[in-house]
DNA sequence: TCCAAACCCTTGGATGTCCTAGTATATTGC
DNA sequence: GCAATATACTAGGACATCCAAGGGTTTGGA
């Protein structure tokens, strides 16, 4: 995690694979790996940028979701769902957003099972604020080219789609 | 996170980007938060074939590292820069794995600050059968085009190569 | 009407990742 | 040769994610 590799490991993970007789699945395995390698420097880059503003990219998701929500305001399993990660995880970093005061829990008006999430006049500026760091700082400067953004939106979206993240079109 | 949602989330957070004037930046965010989405489902399909093993991916990842080195053995530091994880989550990982008699530490023979970790023949043998089975039910069923992979991998080993990963090339 | 099934959120536990420190061993430089 | 610096591993803590289970609320079919 310091100095760089004289090679890449996951190229050579491949050539491995290519040896083992895997070579029908080796350029797969290497997408796949590269994959989570890349997301492992992305979320590290997120982190560092937000780190000054106190948040986590998890809570970040969530200042952002609600953010652009017209009330400002979202059932938690509506932000689950949106965020596509577990309930257990938004009760998590609901706990937290509200400790520090950028959210604040209040019961829904007609189902008791369900609670509302809002956004506080600071979590809304502090959302705003974490956002245009993130975007000068990540989006803005992501290395990749403009052919390569499209094409990862376009594969990685199929991918998504077909692993029943949403039957959009 | 069961049922697939009506629309695409992240194709929304690109609309509402750029709905807030973020036009310039909405499509690498969209790049990014699609990388990081996609890692989440393709872990959780490795993890779930790796469960019946007794493996989670980050122990399967050091079991395969070893079953390829030419002795079966590795320094721990060696094994943390070609993982690209903090030494601690090696530590943690070996410290699973030797409980279950898969690796052994043993003293390098003349580096008193070094330990080696040493695939044993459980170790090996599961190995193998991991491996069988991700390239059967994940990498071989990954659902990218052989162009995609392809494109993945060069786009991604720039994008890795910039982030310091590596100086190969 | 009323009870079972479905749904929502939270608690508790297992894992993994990273960071900060601390201990032990090597290397370096004066 | 010895002290200062660098390297290797581990311990403890903060966070995030998921799963399994539990308690409260709604819904729906008998």
């Amino acid at each position: 995690m310091g100095t760089p590799l004289p090679r890449d490991p996951i190229a050579d993970a491949q050539r491995n694979w290519e040896r083992h007789g895997w070579g029908d699945v080796a350029a797969p395995m290497a997408a796949i790996t590269a994959i989570m390698r890349t997301q492992q420097i992305l979320l590290a880059r997120i982190e560092t940028v937000l780190k000054p503003f106190g948040l986590t990219f998890a809570r970040y998701e969530l200042l952002a979701l609600l953010s652009f929500a017209r009330s400002g305001a979202l059932p938690m399993n509506k932000a689950s769902a949106l965020l596509q990660v577990h309930p257990t995880s938004v009760t998590n970093a609901v706990d937290r957003l509200e400790k520090a005061a950028l959210v604040a829990r209040s019961p829904h008006p007609t189902d008791g099972r369900t609670t509302l999430i809002e956004l506080t006049a600071d979590g809304r500026s502090l959302a705003k604020k974490a956002t245009a760091a993130l975007n000068a700082e990540v989006f803005g400067k992501s290395g990749f080219g403009d052919d390569d953004v499209d094409h990862l939106i376009r594969v990685l979206g199929t991918f998504r789609r077909d692993a029943g993240d949403f039957t959009d079109e």
